[in-house]
RNA sequence: GGCCCGGUGGUCAAGCGGCUAAGACACCGCCCUUUCACGGCGGUAACACGGGUUCGAUUCCCGUCCGGGUCACCA
């Protein structure tokens, strides 16, 4: 056994220090749950300033899927969570990519062999879960083999998987920092797989043997993971290392229309990831803001506050205010947050923001971004409520004349034609088209018609948009359409009204 | 089903033996107003149930019920 996989890792990491991980398998894309976890991993590691690192977990020969490193380095990026190890940086712990680690693995398992903790299984693959449970785990032949025999069939060539030994008497008491003491029968544990047949190890065994050589000191995972938490610790004391601190973090939950009941959030149901939800137009701060209070509050002080940077997060962030209890996803409440930051952008950042979906259908160039977008920053949810909204600005819809009745605005098709009548000289001869002078003229127009402003501006609005809900009122929309455009369509209105 | 973990308004949640039980989203009103928004103000709405412990339980203990997780050579 090279004895420095044994000596050599712990000296190489400051003693004392925060140690966390976030250790992905990559499957192309982001659960929201996975970014919480790697949210709150990141949060501990940089709230104690200490290091985080970023792991590949590949073990699973059968789902690789192309790219799917990068789509987890670039939204790790986008998130805004640094990492201070990883396969692309290197460090002082490596490789980060467990298929690149798979000779220490087998090594360690070994170790555990010759400790008595394991021990080899020759028994039939049990290709699915359905095939699980052929044989009650008290029962694996393998387990009392004579390890002299074990070890020759191994040497012979013979397929074996490499299992833990768990004893069947006792119980096991593990501490999980949200959750507590927690206690286990043994006979409640099975001999859990640990090494595979393909020699790669299982999620359970290459964590632990990596967590211990990369000086992890907070194991953060999700609340699915709390069941074989009892192993790790067999495990860990099967080869007489220091325990990690557990924080397990409960599901994210999404309420199930279709059943009226709520599940854990998954991709396989459709449930967005956080990929879906960029695409839909959510920003990435919001996002993150809001899964960050998706199981954590903060205590005292800050109780009241919801909006956070990362960094504010970072300063914050404490395990004791992780909650136990499954927490429902509610899309409202994301948009809300949405909303919020839509909002509070600078002009120029949300008209960036905004442009390209504003061009999906603004496409003439006459129409400024900037002015739209303008009209649009307090007015979207979403950068994807858009497009619909300024539609009408490269074509006026084909609307309905009954657009012209308003009751609060006291208009009628009669009353409208009116409007127009007075609107269109008036407008025709302004001197500088732009926002004062229009909004002054209408004014001063109604005033000079004894009417109340809505009652003229209602009908403009109308016959400038051809819709009843627009974004900005007939000022705005009339100075972005320009006067030649605005004359045009004020006209086609006293048609249709005629 | 066994085991484990949860249970404060529809949702996120504060609370950590004594409170008129915060706040936010959503919802409903009102105000503002050039449509719709934004913004402002106000409102409806909760400690799952039953036993204990205690002078006193949302808070501690037990049971019931409900919800979730887990029982793969997947992570």
């Amino acid at each position: 056994m090279d004895k420095q996989w044994f000596d050599g890792m712990e000296a190489r990491i400051p003693r004392g220090e925060v140690r966390t991980r976030f250790a992905p398998s990559p499957t192309g894309y982001m659960h929201v749950g996975n970014l919480r976890t790697a949210l709150y991993t990141w949060l501990i590691a940089r709230h104690a300033g200490g290091k985080f690192l970023l792991r590949i977990e590949d073990t699973d020969q059968g789902r690789l899927v192309e790219g799917a490193v990068d789509v987890i380095y670039a939204t790790m990026r986008r998130c805004g969570l640094t990492w201070d190890e990883g396969p692309d940086l290197g460090g002082p712990v490596g490789p980060y990519i467990q298929t690149e680690r798979r000779p220490l693995y087998k090594k360690y398992a070994e170790l555990l062999v010759e400790k008595g903790a394991a021990y080899y299984c020759f028994c039939e693959k049990a290709e699915s879960k359905e095939d699980s449970g052929q044989f009650e785990r008290s029962d694996d032949p393998c387990r009392d083999l004579d390890p002299a025999e074990a070890k020759a069939r191994v040497e012979a060539g013979e397929p074996y998987v490499i299992r833990q030994r768990i004893p069947h008497e006792g119980s096991t008491t593990f501490r999980d920092a949200v959750y507590g003491d927690i206690t286990v029968e043994n006979s409640e544990l099975d001999d859990q797989i640990l090494l595979k047949r393909d020699g790669l190890p299982t999620y359970n065994f290459a964590n632990v043997v990596d967590d211990h050589l990369m000086g992890i000191t907070h194991v953060v995972r999700g609340a699915e993971y709390l069941s074989s938490a009892p192993k790790y610790d067999l495990l860990y004391r099967a080869f007489g290392w220091e325990i990690p601190i557990y924080v397990h973090c409960s599901s994210i939950m999404i309420a199930d229309p279709e059943t009226g009941t709520v599940r854990k959030m998954s991709k396989r149901h459709g449930d967005p990831s956080y990929e879906d939800l960029i695409a839909q137009g959510y920003l990435n701060e919001a996002v993150v803001n809001y899964v960050a209070l998706l199981g954590w509050a903060p205590r005292g002080e800050l109780a009241e506050r919801e909006f956070f940077t990362l960094d504010e997060l970072a300063r914050v962030f404490d395990i004791e205010g992780v909650s136990k209890s499954p927490a429902a996803f509610d899309m409202a409440k994301l948009t809300y947050f949405n909303a919020s930051y839509l909002r509070a952008m600078a002009p120029e950042d949300f008209a960036q923001a905004a442009e390209p979906w504003i061009r999906q259908t603004v496409k003439n160039p006459a129409y400024d971004v900037a002015d739209i977008a303008a009209l649009l920053q307090a007015r979207c949810e979403k950068l994807s409520d858009i497009p619909e909204k300024v539609d009408f600005f490269d074509a006026l819809p084909d609307y309905d004349a009954g657009l012209f009745t308003n009751k609060k605005s006291k208009t009628d098709p009669e009353v409208s034609w009116r409007m127009l009548e007075a609107a269109i000289p008036m407008l025709e001869g302004l001197a500088d088209w732009s926002q004062g002078p229009i909004h002054d003229g209408l004014i001063a127009l109604a005033e000079s018609l004894g009417v109340k402003n809505a009652t003229l501006m209602w009908p403009v609005r109308i016959a400038a948009a051809g819709k009843a809900v627009t974004p900005g009122g007939a000022v705005e929309i009339c100075r972005i359409l320009g006067r030649e455009e605005t004359l045009r369509r004020l006209r086609l209105g006293l048609e249709k009204l005629s």
